[in-house]
RNA sequence: CGGGGUAUAGCGUAGCCCGGUUAUCGCGCCUGCUUUGGGAGCAGGAGGUCGCAAGUUCGAAUCUUGCUACCCCGACCA
């Protein structure tokens, strides 16, 4: 083994920022709160971009591109939107610069100065209504289903590597339909694509539900959420999708002709999943030796390190690893041959543990010889040697396993640190353990803030499957129907 | 945005309290030879506006002030 990551019990936060830098996924940038993305990181989220975009068409959605500018007034048209993002917003307020007197440096030219200041996008409700009025006259012109890949802003004071950056990457999708019914059931579809994604892409487990009305989006009716439980026993919300009724339709007088003649509003919905799913997926599976990839959004599945001495063997070899290649590349498996002779393989193991490739194939001499490779998986760390013949078949299945496994090991680490409590006291404990605490509770938001404050812990969301079962609010003693999942959160 | 801390070569650091030769060490980098099945060894070499800007001083990495960035803890948030 070789240099050691600092470990997750030792200093969990510590162990995330040395995981993202050795991995070579992101760093930070000159500007406040704003990270680079490098190319491998940007791999695994163009993986992810090209599974979500696929399933958004399988729905019926178009991709959209809107401005990043938004003008001041549009904001301010909603009233609990423009509360919810007041305070985080980057403005523009001019359009030119100009040479300092002292011919130093460029100052911003103060004759320059916008009519109207521009709002760089916190998200894009505003401008995309206010664009809809002009798409929507009647009811043939619904539902209008787009989704648009873009950055947006939200000026953080307290920035991590994509768990919660200043600029981040993201997909907002933005609906309008001619029903409550429509528009309600294109929430939920969204959110269980979500769900899906999470649970067969990512391997990561979530809990489905929706937001009380404290943690509701600025401006919906009602906000669903999928929840997943990091190792450090802390929730991340890791998408949502939000029913946003009328109120963007009135505040943008969106109407449409109904078939009976009728002037009606439109029903809408928005939702979206950003760069922080890397945060998620990083936290989800790493181990103390570094990231660990599910094969779906692994840049490449496997690395085949050669193991020679001499010009004459890394011929040899190289004939072989990349014969091995192509077989599997022919069979769907990406592979990256690593014959740089400038690295050596112990380097090289290293390197791509740390990287979270899932399978690793050493091929040397002894290999050509007895007809096999040695063939490693990255989420157990096991190796075995197996014969060349048939290797094509070990790698895929063993790439399946991977991902079963890590979906198995997520979900029954998720499980375990699930507790269903019915004491106050019960409830600070488990709470300050970490994990998912499932409770009952008032329904009322004064309760709600008096457990915030008391514990730090927030309702993650009422689960969608929540079964009716009468209780008492730990907290208030009032009467309560369901439980709802309480967990500290990032 | 409030409290605390840090900033010295690509990375990690010593020196700073108590100002004074050529700024320390490790990793990495370059060259050569030997190596190559879990981060190789030896020898030689390169690399620094000590975060930025002012100030104090004969003299500043070291003292003072301002700025910027990052880390930790809070409030806020995806």
């Amino acid at each position: 083994m070789g240099k050691k990551l600092t470990s997750r019990a030792q200093d969990y936060s510590q162990w995330y920022n040395e995981i993202v830098h050795g991995a070579d996924l992101a760093e930070n940038s000159g500007v406040r709160g704003c990270m680079v993305i490098k190319p491998y990181g940007y791999a695994i989220w163009e993986k992810m971009q090209a599974e979500l975009d696929r399933m958004f068409k399988m729905t019926g959605h178009e991709n959209a591109y809107f401005p990043i500018f938004i003008p001041k007034s549009y904001l301010s048209k909603e009233a609990a939107h423009v509360e919810g993002f007041a305070k985080e917003c980057a403005v523009v307020t001019h359009y030119r610069l100009k040479n300092s007197e002292d011919g130093k440096s460029v100052v911003v030219d103060p004759d320059a100065k916008l009519e109207e200041e521009l709002i760089v996008r916190p998200t894009s409700e505003t401008i995309i209504w206010d664009t809809y009025r002009k798409w929507i006259q009647s009811y043939r012109d619904l539902p209008i289903l787009v989704n648009q890949w873009a950055n947006v802003v939200r000026w953080e004071m307290r920035t991590r590597l994509f768990l919660r950056t200043a600029e981040f990457l993201w997909q907002e999708g933005h609906t309008a339909h001619a029903t409550r019914k429509e528009a309600i059931g294109e929430t939920e579809q969204m959110i269980n694509i979500y769900a899906q994604f999470s649970e067969n892409f990512m391997a990561m487990p979530v809990v489905v539900g929706t937001k009380s009305q404290n943690e509701r989006f600025a401006g919906a009716e009602e906000t669903y959420t999928i929840e997943a439980l990091m190792q450090d026993g802390k929730a991340l919300q890791a998408g949502t999708s939000h029913f946003l009724g009328q109120n963007f339709a009135k505040a943008f007088d969106v109407k449409f002709a109904t078939k009976e003649g009728k002037q009606e509003y439109v029903w809408a919905t928005s939702w979206g999943v950003s760069t922080r799913l890397m945060g998620a997926l990083i936290m989800t599976h790493s181990d103390d030796n570094g990231l660990v990839l599910p094969p779906k959004l692994a840049p490449f599945q496997v690395v085949i390190v050669p193991i020679y001495k001499g010009d004459e063997q890394l011929e040899k070899v190289s004939k072989k690893a990349n014969n091995l290649k192509n077989s599997l590349e022919e069979r769907g498996v990406s592979v990256k041959f690593d014959n740089r002779d400038t690295h050596k393989p112990g380097w090289k193991f290293a390197e791509y543990e740390l990287k979270g490739v899932p399978v690793r194939i050493a091929l040397g001499m002894r290999d050509l010889e007895n007809g096999t490779v040695e063939l490693a998986r990255r989420d157990t760390l096991e190796k075995e040697i197996c014969s060349v013949k048939g290797i094509e078949d070990k790698v895929i299945s063993t790439l399946d396993q991977i991902q079963d496994n890590l979906f198995e090991k997520a979900s029954s680490f998720r499980n375990n640190k699930s507790y269903y409590v019915n004491t106050k006291n019960q409830f600070i404990k488990k709470i300050n353990d970490g994990g998912f605490v499932y409770a009952h509770w008032d329904g009322t938001a004064e309760t709600e803030n008096l457990i915030k404050k008391e514990t730090k812990a927030t309702i993650r969301c009422i689960p969608i499957d929540s079964k009716n079962e009468t209780g008492e609010c730990l907290f208030s003693g009032k009467p309560s129907e369901k439980r709802v999942l309480f967990a500290k959160n990032y």
